[in-house]
DNA sequence: AGCACGCCGACT
DNA sequence: GTCGGCGTGCTC
């Protein structure tokens, strides 16, 4: 008896288990990876196998098991290495395997389960279908068939209002079974196909003289490869279906069908230029080569000033990769930027490259997805999500920009691509090489410590001189008598540049804006009097004016009129966004034609690709956006580069803010002027002294990361330490506080004493109520994670519904 | 998450 | 007396 181990696709922690189910013998083909459609508590649901087993029991512990509906797909979907990666992932993360295995398949399901009446037969004289409601239902039910309940809404719209009644009444009284149908989701396309099933003879040829067109369709067919033709290429060349059809009908031809995998990216092209290697790049293939073909896990840091070529690294590694027939992932930190990278590994690698990641539609990604199973395609680019994507092999996994945060995922399940990616290495045996002009302190880190492989570029390609930075003291600015968002530098920096006839990339960093108060005159920002973080700008409600709240302490003061430092009237909580400061570019300089790039222009799918392809072909002379326009994208005729508020996240009350403030300044200049002349950057700053901005004007990451470091490990943060948030959500303001005070109380009781293990809070989160929830944080600092894990399992924490888990969380509130 | 089972108020 | 409200608990 075949039985076999069962996670219900459900993500609710509290069936986060294996269940067992016998295997019925027609099935008994079913190994563990297997997608299966099981009876649960009443209904059908999808399942995972992960196991099966010979046993000669059929009840466990008293249950009598029940049988394995049907099998999903037509093959096995997790792979050995999938399944043991999701393992390995929901037990770091502490949320539950379905949750981790879910984000290995193109859906969050793999089925669409509706619900269907059948109706009864031999119940046809039951006393309830005297009434003529319930009468009606039954026998369009008894004629028609099983339909779903808007089916027969649509049908009989006289009982519509009482249908939901009739049908649980009916059912109840069995007059009505409920039947479970299980639609696949995966939109296949299929094209039609004519084959020539016989060898085309003169003997034929002789019985088809006198029907000229069939004749003439069997010598295309004979010509063509494989003796098949397309039906559609059929239809251009003028061969009508009923020429086709007569051939199928005497036996000649058959017409078949063939799914059509859809390649989303297929029209992008690319011209191919050998490029001679600098002996920085060879010397760093060179250091990779050895830990691809061993098939060993080896991890990678390759730090390459902007414009030392990373890409030609990565794309040299990946052939090496290719030719030893494992599998490339390529991560890029948006969808945005996977057009640039298909476009750089297009010229080497025009047809095995497939694109995935979130914002393809489920068909597309199925298709992809059986390129990549069909090995139609060994190099897979995209954003996090492509990770998932069912590779045999993967002997490298690149990681390009890979300090930057979206790399996180801040919705459940909540994990990093980076880690995701070093397990998956792990488990494959394979290369993980992580790139940036700037590294997280987390990886360099590592890296000095020796976890990591460092590989450097310092040279640019062609010798090109780094843009000039200059930064503007926006304090001055005002003192000036400036109160526009835009420096006069800045103006005329723009005007210079556009009479040039060249172009500008001005970059407002929302992030931050409006929800702190500052002081325009001294830069002052008001902070909490009792912790000193920066105080956060809540909104009035009903008429009520804002306040500030103190988000450690939950303390909330009224926003004052006047500077507490310098008596300055013009204290402000910053509202302006893009949209805004594109009027005041109208006003200044009213010549400037202005596109914009930030979340509301750009939701379809190639909408970035479209503003940049638009700013390229220089309809415009100033792209302006949030921090989107600062990431990887490389516009010839761009020779200036504007940042608005380059500091404005110094005052969020996050830790990291520093490393924020540095790397978008050191990435937004490498935009300018990477081709012929030397590019012109102006930055705007509050705190023209601070180290973020003074390094990141000079590009100076060693200082910037001394600096830091020192900080971070003055305060026990990472990388120093590691970080867990605990979300603690209720409608009851105390019991969110208590809870949340409980488990620190818990906390200090296990690690009682120890420095390196600390848990701060409750504090209120950044969105301290969300729909009438309150929401509490705590905080914790460890130097050893895994004992905090264990912890918090020990503490039931992972399955409870009223408390998230953040591990290495991005922000801290 | 759903869906059954179960225990109390409004109506035929 | 039944219908049906949604609180509690389980799902191989």
């Amino acid at each position: 008896m075949l039985t076999a181990s069962v996670f219900v696709n459900i993500p609710v922690k509290s069936i986060a288990k294996a269940y067992t189910y016998s295997v019925p013998a027609e099935l008994s083909f079913l190994e563990a990876g297997w997608r299966v459609f099981v009876p649960f508590g009443g209904r059908k649901v999808e399942g995972f196998i992960l196991a099966v087993a010979d046993k000669a029991e059929t009840e466990l512990a008293g249950i009598k098991l029940k049988p394995i509906e049907a099998a999903i797909d037509e093959e096995c979907w997790f792979t050995p290495a999938m399944i043991k990666a999701a393992k390995w992932l929901a037990d770091f993360y502490l949320c539950s395997l379905a949750e981790m295995m879910r984000l290995f398949m193109p859906g969050k399901s793999g089925l669409k389960i509706s619900v269907q009446y059948e109706a009864v037969e031999e119940e046809g004289g039951h006393i309830l279908l005297q009434m003529p409601m319930y009468r009606v239902v039954y026998q369009y039910l008894a004629d028609q068939g099983p339909q779903g309940r808007n089916a027969i809404a649509r049908a009989l719209p006289e009982v519509k209002e009482e249908l939901p009644s009739i049908l649980e009444k009916l059912v109840q009284y069995k007059v009505l079974r409920k039947e479970y149908a299980a639609q696949k989701r995966d939109n296949a396309r299929y094209e039609k196909l004519v084959v020539l099933t016989c060898q085309l003879t003169g003997q034929i040829r002789e019985g088809y003289k006198r029907k000229k067109a069939q004749l003439h369709l069997l010598e295309l067919l004979a010509a063509a490869p494989e003796q098949t033709l397309a039906m559609a290429d059929l239809k251009a060349a003028k061969v009508s279906s009923a020429t086709v059809r007569n051939l199928a009908e005497a036996g000649l031809a058959e017409i078949r069908q063939r799914r059509v995998l859809r390649d989303s990216y297929g029209d992008v092209q690319a011209d191919r230029q050998r490029v001679e290697l600098t002996e920085e790049q060879a010397a760093a293939v060179r250091a990779m080569e050895p830990a691809l073909s061993a098939h060993a896990y080896q991890g990678f840091l390759l730090k390459g000033v902007t414009g030392s070529g990373k890409t030609q690294v990565y794309i040299e590694m990946a052939e090496r990769a290719r030719r030893l027939g494992r599998q490339v992932i390529v991560l890029v930190p948006e969808i945005a930027l996977t057009g640039q990278v298909v476009t750089a590994f297009k010229a080497y690698f025009p047809d095995d490259i497939v694109v995935m990641h979130s914002r393809l539609s489920l068909a597309e990604r199925n298709d992809a997805i059986l390129r990549v199973r069909r090995g139609g395609a060994g190099i897979i680019i995209g954003a996090r999500s492509a990770l998932f994507t069912p590779a045999e092999d993967v002997g490298l996994i690149i990681m390009d920009e890979e300090q930057d945060m979206s790399y996180k995922q801040d919705e459940s399940p909540r994990y990093h691509a980076r880690v995701v990616a070093e397990e998956l290495a792990h488990i494959h045996g394979g290369l993980l090489l992580l790139g940036s002009a700037t590294p997280s302190l987390e990886s360099y880190h590592r890296a000095r410590q020796g976890e990591l492989t460092l590989l450097t570029l310092t040279k640019r390609i062609g010798n090109l001189p780094l843009p000039l930075v200059k930064c503007v003291d926006m304090r001055q600015e005002l003192r000036l008598g400036n109160r526009h968002i835009m420096s006069r530098p800045l103006q005329q920096l723009i005007e210079q540049t556009i009479a040039k006839r060249q172009q500008l990339i001005i970059m407002l960093n929302r992030r931050g804006f409006s929800t702190f108060v500052m002081c325009r005159s001294c830069g002052e920002v008001i902070k909490c009097k009792l912790c000193g973080l920066p105080l956060v700008y809540h909104q009035g409600v009903g008429g009520r004016p804002g306040r500030l709240a103190c988000h450690h302490c939950d303390v909330t003061e009224p926003i004052p009129d006047t500077c507490p430092k310098c008596g300055s009237r013009y204290i402000k909580y910053f509202g302006s966004g893009t949209e805004k400061l594109e009027q005041e570019l109208h006003q200044v300089v009213p010549s400037a034609r202005v596109i914009r790039m930030d979340r509301d222009t750009t939701n379809t799918k190639f909408a970035h690709q479209e503003i940049l392809a638009r700013f390229r072909r220089q309809e415009y002379d100033i792209l302006l956006g949030t921090q989107m326009v600062a990431k990887g994208h490389d516009i010839p005729n761009v020779t200036a580069v504007g940042i608005i508020s380059a500091d404005s996240s110094l005052n969020l009350p996050d830790f990291r803010a520093a490393e924020r403030c540095f790397m978008l300044i050191t990435q937004t200049a490498g935009r300018a002027g990477r081709h012929t002349e030397q590019g012109r950057v102006i930055i705007q700053t509050y705190n023209p002294e601070h180290y973020a901005v003074t390094c990141g004007i000079v590009q100076d990451y060693e200082g910037f990361y001394a600096q830091e470091l020192k900080l971070r490990q003055q305060l026990f943060y990472p990388p120093y330490s590691r970080l867990v948030k605990l979300l603690y959500q209720n409608e009851d303001e105390q019991a969110a506080r208590s809870g949340a005070a409980q488990l620190i109380a818990a906390f200090q009781q296990q690690f009682r004493g120890d420095k390196r293990q600390q848990a701060i809070g409750p504090s209120p989160a950044v969105i301290a109520r969300l729909r009438g929830i309150y929401r509490f944080v705590v905080l914790i600092k460890t130097a050893d994670l895994p004992a905090v894990q264990a912890f918090l399992r020990a503490q039931g924490l992972h399955l409870r519904t009223d408390v998230a888990i953040d591990i290495d969380p991005i922000t801290m509130l």
